[in-house]
DNA sequence: TTCGCATATGCGTCAATTCATATATCTAAT
DNA sequence: ATTAGATATATGAATTGACGCATATGCGAA
């Protein structure tokens, strides 16, 4: 189980944090939407994906040609309402607010269009 | 207005945890309190006040020759969710819960004793 | 097997953070 | 004004953290 200090380090940086804030409005997202939608490069996005992956804090699925992340669904229930009072201080900020709408109006990874 | 990355990297440190979990649970501290229930030197308890401080998570006010702390009153409601989530998470575990117990064993500032 | 796409990791560097120690400041009391 | 207690700040060493770039891995299709 994570402990507080780990968690609140894991929470101690904007693009973890943007990352997080997407996916308490989007169930899941693949690498190359949260590239996209947060405009840096792959590398970093992964690296980042794998700090919050190994604390537990996302589960990764893959799914044909894609990686997808979601918050994990084993996560403690204090970490849970942490990440969501988070989350309703930051919707309506900048980045995070235009995040969320880029993503939305960004394209599926193809295989997932209908 | 605090950003949710300044907020999150405030609350990345076991100190400054430790003195908000404990300001959850008792409205105000002084700085020879925390130093004597986190065991401490002085001058660590005092830097990571500073930083609370500074962000407005903390409000400070003297007494006589002690300086309070308290979670500040005009906290935005996100930011206090936060705290009392991870509050929820921390206050069975160790050091949180010990430290509570130190702090209500503890003799107060001796102005305070009746 | 080889190619191409999506994702992950290794490494060197730079910036930020933490800590211990020493010292400064502030207040109250003498 | 001086002293003592409580708290704050400055400094420098050591650690940690994030980044860019290059490269590796995993998988499906040809």
């Amino acid at each position: 189980m994570i402990s507080p200090e780990e968690f609140t380090k894991a929470l101690s940086d904007q693009t973890r944090l943007r990352i997080l804030m997407l996916l308490t409005q989007i169930e899941e997202l693949c690498v190359c939407q949260l590239t996209e939608a947060l405009e840096m490069t792959q590398p970093k996005i992964s690296r980042h994906l794998a700090i919050l992956r190994e604390k537990e804090i996302l589960l990764d699925k893959r799914q044909d040609q894609w990686i997808f992340y979601r918050l994990h669904p084993k996560l403690a229930d204090w970490c849970l309402q942490t990440i969501l009072a988070l989350a309703s201080g930051s919707i309506n900020l900048q980045p995070y607010k235009t995040d969320i709408n880029k993503i939305k109006t960004s394209n599926l990874p193809k295989s997932l269009c209908i």
